[in-house]
Order: C-alpha cells, then structure tokens, then sequence
DNA sequence: GGAAAGATGTCAATCGATTGATTGACATCA
DNA sequence: TGATGTCAATCAATCGATTGACATCTTTCC
C-alpha cells in the first residue's frame, strides 16, 4: 500500500517475500538471538537472496526492527485483550476483582503458549529483557510497560497495595513473570517430563497458577 | 597443583591469567552471550592476548565450558546452603513447614542479588535457559534440577500436593522463576524507576516475595 | 655452583573461513 | 520505458584458531 493507500499489485511477489522473511526472522532471532543468526540463513529460510534483505529492509538490523515492531504491537494487543476480556467477563459475573486476577493470568498463559508464533514471540522478549539492544524501548513502552501497570493496578485492587509502592511492583512483576514462565520451551517440560504440551495441560497450569496468585493476592486478615 | 598434590609455582602466574579469564568471560558470557563476544575482547578484557585462550582452554567453546561448569557448581551449592539453612533455621525456631519457603524465598533473592557474581551466574543461566549450548545438561542436572526438586518437596509439604502430579511442578517451578527474576539486571529497576538496589530493598523484595508464596501454598479450605 | 636442557606461558603476526553489505545484470509487470 | 524485485558474484571486515619466536622459571647434569 503505497501513501495514497491504493494497493499496487505489482508489489504482490515483493509483498509476499517481505512476509516470508518477517515471519522466518521471528522464528530465528527468538530461537537463536541476533548476532547467531546469519544473512544467508535468513534469506534461505525464506526462499529468496540475501539481497532481499537489504532491499526490504536496508539490511540485517533494519529486519530485527521490524521483527521487535511486528512483536511489540501483537503483543501489546494480546495483553490488553487479556485484561479487557477478563475485566468483561468478571464483571458480568459480578465477580470480586480478586477473580479477575485468576483470569488474567490464565488467559496469558494460555494465549502466550497457544501457537508457535506467540511462543516465538515470548521468547524473542525473553530475550531482550536480558540483552537489550537499540530496540528494547519500544518493545517496552509498547508492550511490557502497559502490561504491568495493568498488573499493578490489579494488584492495588485485590491486595490493597498502592500502585507505586515497592510491595505492588514486587508482586506485579512476579505476576507478569510467571504468566511468560511457561511458554518459554523446553524447560518447564524438561522437570515434568513430558514431550509437549496438550491443550489440558495449558488449562492445568493456567488453573495452579491462577489459584496459587489467587491466595497469594488475597489481603492478609 | 600436578597429580601429586604439589604447588607448581610455576604456574602461578599463568594460574593467575586462567583465573583472570574465566572471571572476565563470565561476565562478558553474561552479558553479550556466547557468541556476541569475540575471543580479541576476552583478552582484552583479561589483560593478556587471544593464544591464551587456546592454551589455557582449547578455544573459545572450552572457555565456555570451563564457566558453565564452575557457574553450575557455585550455583549449586548456593541452592543447597539456602534450603539447608532454612531448614535448619526453620526447625530451631519450631515453625510450621510453610515459614521454610518463606525463608528460602528471601534467601535465594538476597544471594543472587548479593554480588555482581552472582547476579552474572544467574543471568548466564537464564540465557541458557532460552538459548540452550552444549552445556546445558551440566547445568540443569547440577544445579538447576536438584534446586526444582527441593522446592518441589516445598510445595508437596505446605501444599499438600503430590511431588509428581502437575500442579506441584507448576509451582515448583514458578518458585523458582521469581526467585531469579529480581536478579537479572535492569528490567525490574526500570518499573520501580529506581537506579539500583539498596540493602533495604533486597529485603524488602524478599519479604514481599515470601508473603505472596507464603499465603499462595497454603492449602485450601 | 652454574650452565645446559626442558617445561610453561605470552606475544605479534598470520591463517582460512565466514560475516553483512553491495554491485550490476536480469526478470517481471504497469 | 520505467519501476519493482530477484539473483549470482564479489566486497572489505571480522571471526576463531594457529604459528613460531621469545621470555621466564625449573630441573638436570657436570
């Protein structure tokens, strides 16, 4: 599309390749990191040239924006679709907010380990949250920051804890922390001794974890 | 020291450049990851030049292999001294078994964030933890599953559920997820918008930390 | 006691391989 | 005919590894 907002159907095959390569580059910048990644590998995952890489996108940094770009706003979406959904339906119940907790929590978990794409992208986060290159501010501003007001303001309502009080930021990031725990792959696995995941099982541990905060964040008496 | 037990004085001084590497690469390793960091940088870093590492380790790969051997162990007998200290701690003053994770909670948080050591080992064992080397084994088996294991036994004696089924590893397991998110550097300080870590606040993100598991494990009504 | 021989460790210089980026020819379609 | 993409070929730069000279220290031997 170009500025006017007419779709150019010469860009069809040009379009697609540019699909090809954002999709591959998440998958293999979350699973091995920026400098492991290599142009020639990008570009054969893709099926297309190295130079495609330079000519969509000025060249190997310029795909890693876009990548945190594209993840950024799927992932701001997906959190604030969690909160927004979780706010409805508990409300509706006319549940107390501590029940909304619950639902948050198992409604990330849930959403971050139901494709590939979304674990890919959890994982690429993962991996900026412990080598931040140029990109981590947007994919913070952008995705981790809203997300965690949202649990420090869940926290205040159910824990009675002022949002800008350590204790609240405490169990806000502890909140967000387990909900990305378990679409991170392999390990989680590894200690259960299991092979992957069944759609049970994603139940099963959004529904421990929800009740384990669901105590946690109950007011002491 | 040869394989009679005797100091080779010798070697001291090359003792004293392996020592300087491996303390340098395990920051840099951290840091950067294993592949962002070139062999001129680890021997700059370590004030000595790039044929060293060869000839103390057999390459780069063997450097790494020696830090992840000695992060696993240091880590390992970390864990240990935490939970047999609570242990002990926990049965002198006569309390219940849920004050016991109460305590090792605080205690993993405080050692791990205790030293910039400590904060790199358990930074170098989170990467591994999304980006898994030939390495990996050594650290899940030495340190990571032993540390799993003991809270597993935690959760099944507060908990009241059975060390294997599901729910208790998700628990385990998302114990042992908070206690390492407060040590991986910057992140948690940007939501507080603090600069650094006091003492105080050590302490105070224990205590919180602890209160939130220690009412979450316990059993329902 | 002292020089030669051997082991240990460091160094600058260099190796082939691989990196990301670039080029100019060529294909496709408006 | 010009704009949009793709391609094989090639670029300089950097990678980890290696080499052989050299310094240091220990052991051996007379």
């Amino acid at each position: 599309m170009d500025e006017n907002g007419k779709i150019d159907t010469r860009t069809a095959k040009g379009q697609a390749t540019r699909d090809r390569l954002l999709a591959e580059a998440l998958r293999l910048f979350a699973i091995k990191g920026f400098e492991a990644v290599g142009t020639r590998e990008l570009a054969a995952a893709a099926g297309t040239n190295i130079a495609s890489i330079a000519f969509h996108f000025g060249g190997k940094e310029g795909l890693y924006g876009e990548v945190v770009r594209h993840v950024a706003a799927t992932l701001a979406s997906l959190y604030q679709n969690a909160f927004a959904a979780a706010q409805a339906e508990s409300r509706a119940k006319g549940e107390e907010p501590i029940r909304r907790a619950h639902r948050v929590i198992a409604k990330l978990i849930a959403a971050l380990a139901a494709s590939n794409r979304s674990r890919w992208m959890s994982l690429l986060l993962q991996r900026e949250f412990i080598t931040p290159t140029a990109c981590f501010d947007t994919l913070y501003e952008e995705a981790i920051r809203p997300c965690l007001e949202e649990f420090s303001q869940l926290v205040e309502a159910t824990a009675g804890l002022a949002a800008e009080s350590l204790d609240n930021r405490v169990l806000a990031y502890s909140l967000f922390t387990m909900a990305s725990a378990f679409s991170r792959n392999g390990n989680f696995l590894r200690f259960t001794g299991k092979t992957g995941y069944a759609p049970q099982d994603i139940d099963a541990i959004g529904r421990a974890v929800a009740g384990f905060i669901d105590k946690g964040l109950r007011p002491s008496a």
